[in-house]
This record gives C-alpha cells, structure tokens and sequence, in this order.
RNA sequence: GCGAGGGUAGCCAAGCCCGGCCAAAGGCGCCGGACUUAAGAUCCGGUCCCGCAGGGGUCCGUGGGUUCAAAUCCCAUCCCUCGCACCA
C-alpha cells in the first residue's frame, strides 16, 4: 500500500525516537568527534544559524552510519555584555528593542515581562534553541548541555587561565579604549549610536618649546618633523595653559579634556586666545626654531589644536603658506624638503596641489589629496640621506622613538572620525585602561607553535588556509578581561572578568566530561582535578579517584576533537584564538585535527542580519515546509563554505522534490522480477554510492546531494525508459531503494527513518550501514553499450527535430571494422593532431586512399569530443555495436514510433552509410 | 587603505589547480506537449543565435598576451563578499 507522506507526523515520531538516540558514550569503536561554536542565545534562531548546525549535523549522521562512535555537542555562550544591555533596554521600555523580542522573535508578554532580569533571555532563549534544534533533527547529545556562567564551567576557566598566567601568556598593560564619560564606561562597538567603525589612531606629540612652556602638535608623520617651517594655530580660538603632570603646555581646551583620559594628570591655569600665539617663536631640536602662523583650517577638536606645519610634503600646510604669502606675509619661509618620492619633484605636496589646481584650503579635494601623497610617501618614499635614508616606513617608528626617548615627545590617541556617539547620547572618547590583561598572541615562540599545529591540520576548505596564516602573523595582544558583563573572574585579580572570546577557547574539551561534571559540586573542582582529568597529572583529594579516572578515560577517548566548524568570519578571531590555546594547554596528541569554514547566508540576495530585521525565523520555516526541506535546502542549495540564499521558490521546489523520493520508494515496495536493463541500474548505483562517499568525505553536501539525489534520480528516469513496455521496474528497485534511503538519511533523515520502517528494515536508519560500493555488480561492458544506445538516440532526436517531414523509418548503419582500426590509432596516438598522418602510416589504410584521410579526420574530430575515460574504454573493449543495437530495436522502435532497421555500413549502397563512425552510427530518416 | 576569497547562460551553480572532453553538468525558473472536467502534482521535450541531417556561429566581468588550441595559463583593469580586534 500506499502510504500518505505525512510530514508532521513523522517528524513528530521521530523526535520522540530520536530524544535520546545519539547520546553518545566511549565505545569499543572508532569514534569521530565534532564542534559547532555554540550559539549566544539572546534572540530566536533564523535560517542562517539553522545552516550552522545543519551541515555538521549530515556530517555526524554520515560518520555514524559509516560506524564511527560520533559525539555532536551543544551549549550555550552567555558571557559578556549583550543581554545585560537587552535587558536594561526592555527594562527601560526601549520601543524598539521591545517590537523585536514581542513581534519578530515572538515571546510572550509575561515572558517579555521576565526580561528585565538578563538571565531569563538566556533560559528562555536556550531552551528555546533546544526545542528547534531537536525539530531541526540534530544529532546532538544533549546531556552535555552547558552555558558559560555555570560554576563548574567557571572552575574549567579558572583553571585554564592559571596555567596561560603561569606561562606567560597572559600578561598585564595599559590600552587605549572607547570610552564615555557619561556612562563611566568602556563601549564596545554594539553599544555607540554613531561612529561603529572608528578606528584609534596613535598620534605622536611633538613638543616645541615657547619659552618655560611646552606647545605639543599631534601627528601621524613623526618623521616629518625635519621638515616643519612653522606651526599653525586656529586664531579664532581659545586655547588654555594647563599644567600636565606637573609641566606647563598650551593646548585647545578639548584636547585637555582628551589628555585627561589618556594617563596625564590635567589642571588648566588660564586661556589664551589664539591671536596671542601668532608671530610667536617656538622651538624643536629636529628643526630649530619656527614660528607660530594662523590658520582657519586648524581643528581644535582634533589632536592638540595647534599643528606643525610642513609645506614640502602636506598639501594642507602648502596651501596655509601658499594663502599667506600671496597676501605677502611671511614670504621668507620656504618648504623643506625631507622625502623623495618616485612621481613627484622635490615638493610633492606643492606639485599635488598645484597640479589638481586647488584654490584655497576650503577646497573639498584637499582630503583625497593629502591622503594621496600620504600613502605614496609611505609606501615609496624614503627620507634624504641627511635625514638617514631609510623607507619612510621605518623612519616612522625610528623618529617616533627618538622623540618619545629624547625629546619629550608622548602619545595622544584620536579616533580616525569626529561623531563617535554613545548609545547614552553623549561622545564618546579615547581612555587609556590600566592594569588591563592581555593574552600575548603577539610573542612570536606562541605564534611559530600555533604554525606549526597549523600545518598539521585538516583545512576545509583548503583557500582558508592562507588567511589562518595571515591571520597568526597579524595577531597582536589581547585584551582578555573586562570590568563589566557575564562570565568567570580572573582568578588571581578577581576584578576582572574574562572576556567573552577569552573563555571560548578549549570548551570542546568540556564537552567531553560535561555531564559528569555537573554531578560534582563546583568547589570540588580545584585545579587539581582539572590538571588531572586534562594533563593526568597530580593526585587531588577532593574527589575519588575512581570517579577522576572514568573521567579522564572518557576526555582522552574523545579528544582531540576532529573537526571544529565555524562562519568564515571567526577566522580572525576564534578560530585561530583556540588554536594558541590549545597549544598552550593540552600536549602535540591532542592538537585538533580540522576545521570546517562556512560561507554566510543571504536572504532573498540580501545579507541576513537579525539587527536590520532582515531574517527568517528557522520555526517558522519549519512549520511552513517541513524540517527535512530545510535540510536539504541548506546542505543542497550551496557547498558549506559558499554563500547560500534562502529564496522561498527554491525551498518549495525541495519541498516537492523530496516528496517524489518518497513516492518513488513506495511505488518500488511491490517491484519484483527482472528485466536486461536491470544489470545496468545496479552498475551505476555503485558509482552513485562512491562518489556520494566521497564527497561526504570532503565535506561537499551538495555534491554529495547532486549525485545520491539527483543523480540516482536520472538514473531511474533511464531505467524506466529502457524498461519493456507496461513494466514498472524489477525487484533490484528494492534493492536500490534500500541503498537510496540510506544515502539520503543523513541529509532528509525524517524522511528516510520513515521510510526506512516502510520498506520493512529494523532499528533506526540514522544507525545502519553506510553502503558500500560492490565492485562486484560494476558492469563496465553494459555501461557502455547504453552509453552508446542513448548517444545514439539523441542523434536521432536531434534529427528528428530538425527536418519538417514526419518520419515512416529509420535505418541505422554501424561503421566497419577498418574504421574501428582507426579509431584505435587515433585514440592511442600521443599527439592526436598528427593523427592523420599516423593513420596514414599503415599500407592498409593508404589502400583506401580518400576514403581513409576523409575517416581518420572525422574520427579525430570524435576523439577529441568524447570524454577521455569513454575513449579509454572504448579502446580497452569495444562494443558489438550491430548487436546492442538490434536487441534495442524494439525500444527504438517505441521511442520513435517508426520502423527502425540496423545494417553494416560496408553493405548498403546509401550515400550516408558511409558517414558511419565508431561509436556514432549513420542515421538515415525517410 | 590592508589581508583573504570570488565574478560562468534568466537565476543558483559545476568546470579553472592538471589547456583540447565545453554551447559549458545539475538544480531552479520559464515555454511547449501528455495526463486531468480544471488546477496542482507527475511525466516528456525545449530554453545564446542560425540551420529541412546529427552541423555552424558567437559566448564564461573587461582589455591585452601566450598557444595549433583558453572559461581554464600570464599581465592589466573594474566590480562584489568577508575580516581589520577587545565584540558576539
């Protein structure tokens, strides 16, 4: 019988029979351990999280059934600030944050109510993640379920960050962050109004001297400061004297404010107006003394207020002057020239500005400009031999140190834009952190450790590994711990608190003892027992060495872990963050062995991003298509590591393709006997059943979708047709089906288990025998022959189409013998372009004369458009072309409707019959 | 700007490493036909241009080059995506 394909119900089944299927201990097998980065549950999950886990999900199903012990585990990441902010917006009754909890993701007001407290968006969110994931179908063992701020998970951090303290790696210094002072709080990115990109620039400040007083410029060309003519003060503003940690500078009134958060002690003494600096004289030992110019360009909001002025290579300093002296003041100041540049003279600021005839300083393209003889500087340039002759890129840091060693000369930091804005509404600014800790990925005796595991390790796929690499060379120290947010205190400064990235470095190795974990009370959980279920060092009291034992048996059949899959965009970070700790931590034997890297998503062609409300919520994809579709929609639509677009015509034309598979499984339930093209169905499952295995093995779902699908699908379509008149198919349906379910389980397994009852199988498909190519049933000889035969009938097709009368016959003519000779040079000659010639060696072909040239350049012609593996075969075994044809006669003869007649070319007069070639008969249609 | 990856028919995408299998797999969409009272589903065929014989022409972001031969190799150029940090 027929049975409904009832998606509902049998994806409620399945959950049921699934609950505790894949909880996964040690086994006296091989076992595959795979990681996803767990999710921070702050908000419901869309497709794209949905793809995330789907594809290490078939992968897991595919190792089991390939009879692997596979262990597929999920938490939760709460540590740091985003729900503490979400929860103080609802709290607040931010409009907007409330439209998008009660109306996109759905909560229920008396839930929404529950929000103020952070922690209830993170339960409410994580079991609402488990709840669709398990609709999802994921495999995972949920009994090791964790989240981040669980005690005994802050005991496994505590632990991990003695030993990093212990060795280095975790270091203490100050370091600039974005700060508002109205909040009396660092911001992260996520928390401004305005400005989220704004980069901090380190300037350094050039102290000239004015007398008893310091007037400090800010610049991003230290090394410039040879050639400074003068300075520039704003004339319009009002500056301050102010005693900066105990010496007497002239600055802006802002940037005393600035310097203020960046480490200087700052007590302002009294105003001076601008015009009271113009025409004075200052000094500096790297260019003498200078005087003081105004200029309405100058920002008193930015650096210090007060510039130095070098014409020869600032296109803004060049026009300053330019304006003056047109007016005919201060004509006696000439540039100074300091770098030489490849394309400009000896004044590349001038040569730029007079080139792109600017004006005045107002002028708009000054920007791009400066910019331009910046990088070109930089880049090319190398300062004059009187100055020391190096690249301009080292004379950089070079003079910089000089200033800071010799001369006076401090750092003042900037962002790179004006607006950065708080979420609070108030601007944002630089402050320097102190006693801030940082991990030291920049020693570089970590880093070679973190290459060398690099290059021990599985990559998928294998383009990523030039951007890990990249990424291992440019990490530079990080900042670990923060003041506020969620998560574990540093355990011997507890004021701080790890930062969330921080703590999500070897996790995978919690999973792997995390449900025996929670059955121990957290202060049981010293470091000795962490150092010995993890390192097998020690013997601690604190619990019973039985216990310890099973639990360091249970981590060491586990790890190291197989794969660790990811989106693409943690390369720079997480990724390659857990590869320094891992080999900080754990010995070379349990370095992970591979990653898997994802491309993003799109929705309808546009980036998915919950922020912009630009998403499609996972649950309601599954109610309104079923979670198998989705699967295979996910997995199909794109390899993991591409971009995939969830448009709503595709995923229902899934929908429809899945419910074929299962009509055609339950239509073959009732197959039985056997019929010639039966071998020829069996032959090309094999090749299905590898090639899916091999894709699978690579990690191309959708190659390995392609072919079990619809490759076993085209398969059938032919099958069908070759079938004698009114059959159906044989009983090797049934074995194909068989094989088919099983090939498709890991992608549909819904589906499939349901399927896999109907046709009578015991136990869970997710749990039986991957298939196994049988070389046995391989049939080279019949491939081939029907290879031929549908060559043949899409000739005829083609034919057919072409001319305008109906055809009453067709004749078929088989090329002879000597022309099959031909073939043979032809496709064993090394330089087939000479193949004529070849040909044309042996005295029996030269017999033949025109005939034969005329033959082996067509059959050239051939050999070069077929598929080199089929000219191979051809060569190893030639067909019996007349015979397949004529036992083929009566399916030619349906297809075409007409009476179909095979002949030997050599023995019809027919004009054409001696067009026939090996492999491409001569067709006559009258 | 810097680093990484990518641009293939209406769309998605394979092919590119190892040059001739390539007018370029597969899927989707669209068009036509069969079935049906009809719609849907399903099945068959078509889907760059030309062609009354299985053929020819043009084509793989753009412009050059190498080669008997280029989607594939080289150079230049334009465009897109991701990352550029203390943030999940």
């Amino acid at each position: 019988m027929l049975s409904a394909f009832d998606v509902e119900h049998i994806e409620k089944e399945c959950v049921k029979r699934w609950e505790h299927a894949f909880e996964a201990d040690p086994a006296d097998k091989e076992k595959f351990y795979l990681t996803v980065a767990y999710p921070y549950p702050s908000g419901a999950m869309h497709v794209g999280h949905g793809r995330t886990y789907i594809v290490p999900d078939v992968i897991a199903r595919y190792q089991r059934m390939r009879g692997k012990q596979v262990l597929f585990p999920m938490a939760f990441h709460v540590t740091g600030t985003p729900v503490i902010g979400i929860s103080k917006r609802i709290a607040n009754g931010d409009k907007k944050t409330i439209r998008l909890y009660r109306d996109l993701y759905k909560v229920p007001q008396d839930v929404l109510d529950r929000f103020v407290d952070p922690m209830e968006i993170v339960r409410y969110f994580s079991e609402e993640y488990r709840r669709v994931m398990q609709q999802l179908g994921l495999s995972i063992d949920w009994r090791r379920r964790f989240i981040t701020v669980d005690p005994q998970y802050s005991r496994f951090i505590e632990w991990q960050y003695r030993h990093l303290h212990e060795k280095g790696h975790v270091v203490k210094g100050a370091h600039p962050v974005k700060y508002c002072p109205q909040c009396e709080n660092s911001v992260g990115d996520h928390d401004l109004l305005e400005g989220d990109k704004a980069e901090i620039l380190r300037f350094t400040l050039v102290m000239f001297r004015w007398g008893d007083v310091l007037i400090p410029t800010a610049t991003l060309r230290p090394e410039t400061t040879y050639g400074v003519t003068n300075l520039w003060v704003n004339p319009g503003t009002t500056y301050v004297r102010a005693a900066i940690d105990g010496q007497e500078w002239i600055i802006s009134p802002e940037a005393a404010e600035k310097v203020r958060l960046q480490d200087h002690d700052v007590c302002v003494i009294e105003e001076i107006p601008g015009t009271a600096l113009v025409d004075q004289s200052v000094s500096h030992p790297l260019c003498g003394e200078v005087p003081i110019l105004p200029a309405c360009f100058v920002d008193p909001d930015m650096g210090t207020g007060i510039v130095m002025s070098v014409p020869a290579h600032a296109p803004f300093d060049y026009i300053a002057l330019r304006d003056l002296q047109e007016q005919g003041r201060y004509t006696a100041i000439r540039p100074i020239p300091l770098i030489r540049v490849e394309g400009y003279g000896e004044f590349p600021a001038m040569e730029a500005v007079e080139r792109a005839g600017i004006r005045d300083q107002t002028d708009p393209a000054m920007e791009t400009l400066t910019q331009e003889i910046y990088s070109a500087e930089f880049s090319r340039g190398r300062l004059l031999e009187r100055y020391g002759g190096k690249p301009v890129s080292e004379a950089r840091d070079d003079v910089a140190a000089l200033l800071t060693e010799k001369y006076g000369s401090t750092v003042m930091y900037e962002f790179d834009i004006r607006q950065v804005i708080c979420r609070c509404g108030g601007r944002v600014f630089v402050k320097i952190l102190h006693d801030q800790w940082f991990l030291r990925y920049s020693d570089p005796v970590w880093k070679d450790e973190v290459r060398l595991q690099l290059g021990r390790m599985a990559l998928v796929p294998p383009e990523v590994r030039t951007e890990f690499e990249r990424t291992v060379d440019w990490l530079k120290d990080w900042a670990c711990t923060r003041r506020v947010g969620l998560g574990t205190g540093l355990p011997w400064d507890p004021d701080w608190i790890v930062e969330p990235l921080s703590d999500s470095t070897i996790y995978m190795a919690y999973y792997t003892i995390a449900h025996h974990l929670q059955e121990i009370s957290p202060e049981k959980l010293t470091p000795e027992v962490f150092d010995y279920i993890f390192l097998g060092e020690g013997s601690p009291e604190t619990v019973d060495r039985e216990t310890l034992d099973r639990i360091r048996d249970e981590f060491l059949y586990w790890y190291p872990y197989d794969f660790r899959f990811s989106a693409k965009d943690l390369i720079s970070n997480h990724l390659t963050f857990q590869l320094f700790h891992h080999c900080a931590i754990f010995p070379t034997a349990l370095q992970p062995k591979g990653m898997v890297v994802f491309g993003m998503g799109l929705l309808d062609g546009a980036k998915m991003s919950s922020s912009k409300g630009n998403v499609f919520l996972l649950e309601d994809a599954l109610r309104e298509f079923g979670a198998d579709t989705v699967r295979m929609f996910l997995v199909g639509s794109a390899e993991p590591w591409q971009d995939f677009d969830w448009r709503k015509e595709l995923v229902s034309s899934t929908k429809k393709q899945i419910e074929r598979f299962w009509n055609t499984v339950q239509e073959a339930r009732q197959a039985e006997g056997s019929y010639d093209i039966d071998a020829w169905l069996a032959s090309r499952l094999q090749h299905r059943i590898a090639s899916t295995t091999a894709a699978l093995d690579l990690f191309q779902t959708r190659q390995a979708l392609q072919e079990a699908f619809f490759g076993i699908e085209s398969d059938l379509k032919w099958y069908r047709r070759r079938l004698p008149q009114g059959a159906t198919g044989g009983a090797v349906l049934q074995d194909l089906c068989r094989v088919w379910i099983r090939l498709l389980a890991p992608f549909i397994p819904f589906t499939c288990e349901a399927l896999w009852d109907a046709v009578g199988e015991p136990g869970l498909v997710s749990f039986a025998r991957w298939p196994v190519a049988d070389m046995r049933l391989v049939d080279p000889a019949i491939e081939l022959a029907e290879e031929f035969l549908s060559r043949t009938v899409d000739d005829i097709e083609s034919i057919v189409k072409l001319i305008p009368m109906e055809p009453s016959s067709i004749d078929l003519f088989v090329a002879p013998h000597w022309k099959r000779r031909v073939f043979e040079i032809v496709a064993s000659s090394s330089e087939r372009m000479q193949a004529v010639r070849e040909v044309m060696k042996s005295e029996e072909m030269r017999k033949r004369g025109r005939e034969a040239v005329e033959a082996a350049k067509q059959i050239t012609r051939l050999v070069l458009r077929l598929p080199p593996r089929l000219v191979e075969q051809l060569l190893a075994s030639p067909i019996d072309e007349l015979a397949v044809l004529e036992s083929a006669r009566t399916f030619l003869e349906r297809e075409f409707g007409v009476p179909v007649t095979i002949h030997r070319a050599e023995e019809s007069p027919h004009p054409k019959a001696s067009g026939a070639l090996p492999f491409k008969p001569a067709i006559v249609i009258e």
